[in-house]
DNA sequence: CATGAATGAGGATTCATTCAT
DNA sequence: AATGAATGAATCCTCATTCAT
């Protein structure tokens, strides 16, 4: 087959930094899984952690550019939160991994300045949105870096919890959870 | 001295585990941080991943006691909502990093069975407390295991950030994000 | 080149093991003497005590080969222990150290199953020919397990002491040693 | 009780040594074996190695003062060789282990100067005996190195094989070896 | 004297990375 | 370009030895 050997090595690292973490990955298993030789990875990637960044970059990219595509500029506060949570969710259908991988490395340790600068534009737009829902009187007034982990892990935690087949993902599912995350940060 | 190795090698294994995960610490590190030969260590554990077992057995339970300590057994599920969130907090004040160590070394693959156990324990609890606010109208129905990440996860991230320095800790910064997480999960 | 490493790394066993027994010979120490990579051993034997069991296999496996092939099987006792004891000597004139490692490394400590299975196989090898020589009033009628020790442990000791070079190895001297093993065992 | 501790120490070692080897003996073993504090080894000797030696010459002298007494200085080869096959027996009967101590760990590597020559002093004493048998024309023209192994071998694994409890030991058996290993070294 | 907790040097083993094929 | 055998630095862990009590 054609496929292209270096999406074959992202995805299998994908999966199993997510599943094992970083540092319980070794380049072996990620060569195994891609059905490559170990010396290819260097082909592709100039060692483990720069393969880790290339990874973290075109997931965050790829997240954030869901979360901008058809992003309800002049629509309400409620249409956008609505819009980057239903966002999410069909993100989070299509690249299972993604986002608990994107949470679990998002780590200084790990992540070159080039990720972390990709990771920190992205929480900027959430941070926007949230400043100007609070201009407006709508959502609740607390520092952006805190309101954000109430929804953003909460479905993190609600990818994970629905991947590993404990609870059957339903749109009434999602719908009440976005319900929740809306109350929780707007202004009652 | 008088000072407790074993409890000098748990606080050290806690702040390192915290900061780099349970892969990327090496014993030495532990073993320097303690301030005791590298050796010491295996005296008190018969090896590194029976000392993560310990501590993570002993930082549940620590946090479990908290929780259950003058916990409003016949109070509103208001008033309970309210002893479950400010005792996290005081805890989390007085323990720096064991949520943060909990919440990201609760994983199967590092874990015994004896530290799952107490876990769950754990966790059953708030899913009690959610089950019964739900038979009497006053929790939003969902399933337990998405509301708790909804507030629990929530408070871990607000304790990073808290402890990173990025934000000032104060009482109203606290009531303000109990009442978001309460408003995430009551019916309206 | 062409040179087989596995093979490299059993011969530099063999000799350090023979020299210095298991337990004071180091995984680096085989390596240096088998140039090759200290890692390299692990890709062709899982551990030091499987490296053990492989190399007692096939030395086991050798000598016994050796004694099997072309043996007299109707021949008179005396035909069969000449070639017994022959053979003995030829193949540890060729392989040197291999002798002496078996019977100091004959160890249920160290040894898996299938080791000791097949040392056992040899040791009944030699006890069916003390039987039945035993069965024909020509072997003095004591325990072979007895007998056994009594011309091989000698020709083991002969070995040790000509390899180490403090006497000089001729025909007579084996022949010599020959009569003696045998006038020990046969009935007079 | 007013045993003496050296004697402890010294005896736990015998029994560890000739069973697992000196390597594979740890001094905490011999400790807990002789139900003494670790650190109290280093109060009666130097190190591990220390302590090899002066089990091993005192080994040798018991063994060879055995041998010794009562020598028939001015009988026949024949009753000399009884004198030291029966006093060889003798001893192991009593000191179980220390023969088959003295075989196994009669090495270069670990024996210092004075183990050694005490070694080959009892070496010289059997020596000594069967060269005055040949030149009586009684003992086999062979070496002395390659008439020892032969006699002295095989009472070490007959030793062995009774103390493994494989045989039982009888008056009998023992003549019965004496005979073999005499009729291997007497010239016919 | 006796102890055993503490140590750290040294050994077994793993794994990121290289390189000859 | 692709491989995977080979490597050795770095890791976990053991144990001979020391020393405060």
């Amino acid at each position: 087959m054609a496929t292209n050997k270096r999406e074959d090595i992202l995805q299998a690292a994908l999966l199993l930094f997510t599943e094992r973490g970083f540092d319980a990955t070794t380049v072996p298993m990620i060569a195994d899984s891609a059905k490559v030789g170990a010396g290819t990875i260097y082909r592709y990637f100039e060692n483990k952690e720069v393969l880790l960044n290339c990874l973290f970059q075109e997931c965050v990219q790829r997240f954030f550019n869901t979360l901008k595509q058809g992003f309800p500029e002049f629509g309400t506060v409620r249409q956008q939160f609505h819009h980057i949570f239903y966002q999410m969710v069909h993100f989070a259908k299509r690249e299972r991994e993604a986002i608990s991988f994107i949470d679990s490395h998002h780590n200084p340790r790990l992540l070159n300045e080039e990720s972390q600068k990709m990771y920190n534009e992205f929480n900027d737009f959430m941070r926007d949105f949230l400043i100007k829902g609070q201009e407006q009187g709508i959502i609740y007034s607390l520092p952006p870096d805190v309101l954000i982990p109430i929804f953003y892990g909460a479905l993190v935690k609600l990818i994970e919890i629905t991947s590993a087949g404990v609870i059957e993902e339903t749109d009434e599912l999602f719908a009440g959870v976005e319900e929740c995350c809306w109350n929780a940060i707007r202004v009652h």
